[in-house]
DNA sequence: CTACTAGTGTGGACGTCGTCCACAAGCGCT
DNA sequence: AGCGCTTGTGGACGACGTCCACACTAGTAG
């Protein structure tokens, strides 16, 4: 990856759209989305600054793509942790370890990947695209999907009563995105490991119990 | 306020450190921390880009101290709400009272304040400084320190197990915390004002009662 | 009252950034 | 073969953060 094409082997790049968000993420993975910098990113791309405007109208649509595919890394994240799930048979067990696990998945993956978390959640989007496939994992599901389903279930299970289902995954999402985002750059910054793992389940625990 | 200084009254300033925190305060009201640029401060402020330097190490310095002047104001705005508050009697209705208002008031000042409340939680800091005295509101308490104090209230009212008191914060903080930030640049961004005090309320409920 | 020194603001410069305009080169069509 | 659209290039502009050398002011020491 990232071979520097020495001499440029034809002059149309055949899919620098792609390639640009590519280096994009790769930027905002070491330095989050203010490092998703048009000039380097045209750089590391063996391409001229202005190639770019010709995919994108501005840095802002570039972050954006960029944010999209941050996310699809997350729900993809997300996606293999729920695989690891055996069902135990109990409808509301399982339903409930669905829930945990895509707490503990965000939080994990904000942990793991500070920079692409910041970029995939809070690069300014609405959430009438909220389920736009460009977000999606290799499952075909966003994050926000995801949860739903997992809400959904819950209901099915009969743990959570149907009338209080609607807007549960703003309350849900509320709790772990804020962890999340106290942990990356706010005042809970340089609590260690444990310390983290705890905040984590103690949020997800009360957050199942409260909704 | 910002009188222009035709002919500067004296040469040394008196107080640019002072003033420029405070033209800081005011760019971030309406840009967010991004709009805490340096010349742009010292512009409005009517002293050469440089002259910052003799106060800030760096435009990140500038950034913190215009972050812990955030953080005081939200402080203030959240004990004001608090002293609307009469106490009923029940010391642990009133104790409940008090974790809602708080979480609304921090709640209300992100919406009402977005640039603000952005300077204020997302730029990086320790938790070893929430305590710290630039970061207090009015009355001597950061954000953070109000919160706590009502969870002590809370365990003093019997409705919090005290083995359940450490770590409580970042509990109740994450919920709202992440509810700001999901209205404010994520995914609840196109909420109207109805939805986020549904969701507002719904989420403080929730942490109220999962605590 | 004068001279030194430390502190504070100025001026100019450098490199980087986002963005714009005019141009050139390749591709697909007729 | 030639035309036109698309895509990449080159150069430029203004704004930004930061650095260095300088200038002025104020307080202190002689």
């Amino acid at each position: 990856m990232t071979a520097i094409p020495s001499s440029r082997e034809t002059y149309r790049h055949g899919g620098l759209r792609e390639a640009l968000i590519e280096v994009g993420v790769e930027l905002a993975r070491t330095g989050g989305p203010d490092a998703v910098v048009l000039r380097e990113t045209t750089r590391r791309t063996g391409v001229a600054p202005n190639a770019a405007y010709r995919h994108f109208a501005d840095r802002q649509e570039l972050l954006r793509a960029v944010s999209d595919r941050a996310q699809a890394l997350a729900a993809t994240r997300i996606e293999e942790r729920l695989r690891g799930l055996g069902g135990t048979g109990d409808a509301g067990e399982d339903a409930r370890a669905l829930i945990r696990a895509i707490g503990h998945a965000y939080v994990d993956f904000a942990r793991a990947e500070p920079g692409l978390f910041r970029a995939a959640f809070t690069v300014p989007r609405d959430l009438v695209t909220a389920g736009s496939r460009t977000k999606a994992g290799s499952g075909g599901r966003t994050p926000f999907q995801l949860l739903a389903r997992a809400l959904d279930a819950l209901v099915e299970a009969g743990l959570l009563p149907p009338e209080r289902r609607p807007g549960a995954e703003f309350c849900a999402w509320s709790a772990v995105h804020g962890l999340a985002m106290l942990v990356l750059e706010g005042p809970l910054h340089a609590l260690d490991e444990a310390a983290v793992v705890a905040a984590r389940d103690r949020v997800v625990e009360a957050i199942v119990r409260g909704l």
